[in-house]
DNA sequence: TTGACTTAATCAATCGTTTAAATAATGATT
DNA sequence: AATCATTATTTAAACGATTGATTAAGTCAA
């Protein structure tokens, strides 16, 4: 995003400096009200080259998703991978798999609590309440695999079947104990009195949310 | 919307009109999206009437939130109440607590979860990525009783401060675990089938987080 | 008859997209 | 090296469609 000489042509800036500009507007003001003029104003490109080289808004809207969604994939896909191999093993003993559970999650809420993830947070929640193919980019690219690890590592901790609404239901509000404090932030530092959500503060939830994970999963509690 | 008493005068109907579909449209198609002409068509009245009665398509929206926000307020209340004299007595016993946790758990899964919130969810989240000073007032008032009686009671079942930040952590992690179900409301729908959360899909979600909780709670876990 | 309400028509502004011409980079030929 | 043809990219201007709002005339109930 900085360097002159990673963006070989014109072409490739331009492209570059649509997307950026893309991620903030129609975050900030939604697919509609960021129209192809204000689009275009943010990038300091001409309008038509929206059209040229997205093909139209609606394309620079679906080249927005595919740019966060493979950069989310990038973010949590590494942790993911190493424990999916874990399991495809098949000799991973359950404090393996617990902590490889542990260090998903961790990653979940270092990303979800990440600054650049304020503005993705919002283009995908608001695809969440109105779904179009742009929410199919992310769920294909992103969402589902992730979500798949997370309920076959839950499925084997609980000998449950991946696909057992039980465990689907267990992934979901995991997910949301994460989720909660970038969608909830505002209402996170009033109530901590946090002034910004940082390394410690991180570490605070990373730890709350670790016990409650092990005892949602200890084994006396498996029903 | 049913009784044609109900409201007396031709204009009352009309306003009535307009804001039941407006809470349709602007919930399915988001604000610009639902366009005037649109808005007046859902409501079978003319297009000039939106700016007769609620002085423009700006002001109908308004006047969506503030029914939303009337019809919000004080729908926790008889619950927090009942759990709150329990505690005041001093005298509850902890399984008397969980259950009274259990309950105010219950009822804002209940009330996160409703078949007629989820338009207005759709409305809420939507807003809330880019919350205007008024809506953000709406939204604190109604979350500050829920996330308050909730850290007390945590608090009682920890024998812990309700002041205290791991207290105060949980109660968030709890708030999302049942946030997530509409934040999320896609994925929810492709990861478990649900096209529609009603009261079969509600008593699945509120066992989930019942189990969590008690997880949470249990007395060998309670660093 | 008075005032509340409704209607159809029209307003200027803005929307996303397209066009044809201008400019810049590229590679081959001389 | 210099020139040219070719492609890639950028530009300003315009397109028809749709937007929210307004108007003046009309209808209705009291």
């Amino acid at each position: 995003m900085d360097d002159p000489e990673a963006t070989s042509s014109r072409g490739e800036a331009t492209r570059e400096a649509l997307l950026q500009a893309a991620i903030a507007q129609f975050s900030e003001l939604g697919y509609h009200a960021a129209s192809s003029r204000k689009l275009a104003a943010a990038a300091g490109v001409n309008q038509a080259l929206i059209g040229y080289h997205f093909g139209g808004k609606r394309g620079l809207y679906v080249a927005v998703f595919e740019h966060i969604g493979a950069a989310m994939s990038g973010s949590l896909g590494p942790a993911a991978a190493a424990v999916q191999t874990l399991m495809d093993d098949g000799e991973a003993t359950r404090q393996e798999l617990l902590d490889g559970l542990l260090v998903i999650v961790d990653r979940a809420v270092g990303m979800f609590t990440s600054p650049r993830m304020a503005s993705w947070a919002k283009l995908i929640v608001r695809e969440q309440q109105n779904p179009s193919e742009a929410f199919d980019v992310v769920w294909q690219r992103f969402m589902s695999p992730i979500v798949g690890v997370l309920c076959r590592l839950l499925a084997t901790l609980r000998r449950d079947s991946p696909e057992s609404p039980q465990i689907r239901l267990m992934a979901l509000t995991i997910l949301g104990q994460a989720l909660v404090f970038r969608i909830a932030r505002e209402t996170t530092r009033r109530l901590l009195g946090w002034d910004e959500i940082e390394v410690e503060e991180i570490a605070a939830i990373k730890l709350c949310i670790h016990q409650n994970i092990r005892a949602m999963l200890a084994e006396e509690h498996a029903s």
